[in-house]
RNA sequence: GGGCUCGUAGCUCAGUCAGGCAGAGCGUCUGGCUUUUAACCAGACGGCCUAGGGUUCAAAUCCCUACGAGCCCGCCA
């Protein structure tokens, strides 16, 4: 098989073969909580970017938030006065929770904070102040003029008919703040301004800086010629014939004489068994989420390692673990290919803060110190791990405490039970044997390290041992024909410490607990006969 | 009604552009680690590449058809 090339690189290559400079735009309407499925056109985009920069050319990223559309609707999260804002723009409406300037800055601040910790540093622009400068200014010129020839292209590409007041230019009412309830009566190409009528009964004129906006499919190709767009991802909504990418191709090739960008059409990501995510639906995790939950060299990779357009199944659960599995091992592997360190290189964020410790074996370490991080300091440095780095230590220690509280299966979590567990009634003679001579060891023991936990158990095995005299004295059998069966043993100690049967590895769990605890909770257990 | 994308091991996916022995990780099983764990190491098991047809010396890969999954256009980012 010949070497095989990122997907990043072939699109670096394709879009190198059409001109040398590039800009490489994205572009999201901040209506909603922005998820993880939104996140996947933004890391496609800084990919492609980065390949591009990586073979030596001139290249430039910019992420254009929408923030100039109209409230859809009143979604679920909001509150039923936001009744009084639908079809106002996003940047004119009142922040839900009061702190932001508008509403549209009350979801692109968290987004754009996350950006930054998965290492995408676009130029960030907001189309209300594009429009507000002027930028759109021409292409609305343009566009009234040539009304007709764009709802000929529309009704020619995507069959519909446009209504008879269709036009491509939405004036904001001056009376109500609605973009979407008007329809233009006539323009000044001098004096950059359009007349409207609107269906709250007044009419008025505007300016064309910032007065109203261009309809998507319009708008979205003004802005390439208006900031030279040579490359965008879009989601798969955006691509069928018909669709506004398919139209937009033609009204920037007929209207503004310019070359439509190279695309790139990506997948949705499916949540689960649940389906695609969608706002709409509220099949959501919001990148905030998840990033409280795992560092951001996982979710670059989770959709670097994924061609575009192959959807993307993502579970936030026990699967999110075996992400991060592939990606350490991959991380460290020395039997890494070319391909598997571009996936590698391509997933690097800002700032990356690597330790050793796998994030598997600390959902297991942060259980067994309950959370408290100099305990778990304290297990991580018995376990022989580098602990040069505690910053790196605490992340990770987030990270998982995190996911087990919002993500981890019942099954992947366990807790020291205050109160012996009932399952300890169906411990067996030998296993209550162990559990007393156990006990009557820790109790004239001094501390004990893992090991000697560790080899306190195997001792039993060993015939003349303390624990299997013990043992065999008890069960009233000779040593020589006591049968001991270490796993019985282990699981004496997980019934009765976590009311399960299985458990983290026995030493450095029981050396992280309370010895007196440890001696009087199997001296009960062994006893325990309801 | 029309169109787009996807279908490869139990799971998550590479490999398809550019045809050349069917791949990785996880999971499972077996063994190892001074003694069976939810750490670590090694090995094995595991496939009609959704199905059928075509092109070819050669097809997971290219072409046609069907089925399955998701989406778009037809009102609407």
């Amino acid at each position: 098989m010949a070497e095989i090339t990122h997907w990043a690189d072939v699109i670096a290559d394709e879009v190198l073969a059409k001109g040398r400079t590039h800009l490489v735009a994205t572009g999201i309407t901040p209506s909603g909580h922005i998820h993880i499925g939104n996140m996947r056109e933004v890391v496609t985009a800084d990919v492609a970017y980065r390949a591009l920069i990586d073979k030596g050319e001139e290249a430039e990223f910019i992420y254009i938030a929408d923030t100039y559309d109209p409230l859809r609707k009143v979604y679920p999260f909001l509150d039923e006065s936001y009744a009084e804002h639908v079809g106002k723009p996003l940047s004119e409406i009142p922040c839900p929770c009061g702190e932001h300037d508008n509403y549209s800055e009350h979801f692109l601040e968290p987004f754009l904070t996350a950006l930054d910790h998965l290492g995408i540093h676009p130029k960030v622009y907001r189309a209300d102040e594009l429009y507000k400068e002027g930028v759109y200014v021409e292409a609305i010129k343009q566009a009234l003029v040539k009304k007709d020839e764009i709802a000929a292209i529309l009704q020619k590409r995507s069959g519909k008919t446009p209504v008879e007041t269709w036009n491509p230019f939405n004036p904001i009412c001056k009376e109500c703040g609605k973009v979407n309830a008007t329809i233009v009566t006539g323009f000044d190409l001098d004096a950059e301004t359009v007349d409207y009528d609107c269906s709250c009964g007044s009419s008025g004129t505007v300016s064309m800086k910032g007065g109203g906006k261009l309809t998507w499919r319009v708008d979205w190709p003004a802005r390439w010629k208006a900031l030279g767009v040579t490359v965008e991802p879009f989601g798969k909504d955006h691509a069928s014939r018909g669709g506004s990418y398919d139209t937009g191709v033609a009204i920037a090739e007929e209207i503004f004489g310019y070359e439509a960008p190279h695309p790139i059409v990506y997948e949705w990501i499916m949540l689960g068994q649940k389906g695609a995510m969608s706002s709409s639906t509220g099949v959501v995790v919001s990148i905030s989420d998840m990033l409280k939950v795992v560092p951001p060299e996982i979710l670059r990779y989770l959709i670097i390692r994924t061609k575009p357009e192959k959807h993307i199944r993502f579970d936030p659960a026990l699967p999110l673990l075996t992400l991060v599995d592939d990606f350490e091992r991959l991380h460290s592997s020395d039997k890494a290919t070319p391909y598997d360190k571009r996936i590698i290189e391509l997933s690097h964020a800002a700032g990356l803060c690597h330790t050793d410790i796998p994030f598997k074996h600390m959902t297991t370490i942060h259980q067994v110190a309950a959370g408290d991080f100099d305990r778990i300091i304290n297990i991580v440095k018995r376990a022989g791990y580098d602990v040069s780095n505690e910053k790196c230590i605490r992340e990770l220690a987030d990270n998982v405490g995190n996911w087990l509280e919002m993500y981890a299966p019942d099954n992947a979590k366990f807790s020291v039970q205050d109160d012996l567990p009932v399952g300890s009634a169906s411990f067996t003679d030998f296993q209550r044997a162990f559990l007393t001579a156990f006990s009557d060891i820790l109790d004239k023991s001094d501390e004990l390290t893992g090991e000697d936990y560790h080899n306190l158990v195997y001792s039993s095995k060993e015939v003349g041992s303390e624990l299997n005299k013990m043992i065999a004295s008890a069960m009233d059998v000779t040593p020589e024909s006591l049968e001991v069966n270490p796993k019985d043993l282990f699981k004496a100690i997980y019934v009765s410490v976590l009311g399960q049967p299985s458990g983290p590895k026995a030493g450095w769990f029981l050396s992280s607990l309370e010895k007196d605890f440890l001696a009087q909770r199997f001296r009960e257990a062994a006893v325990y006969r309801p």
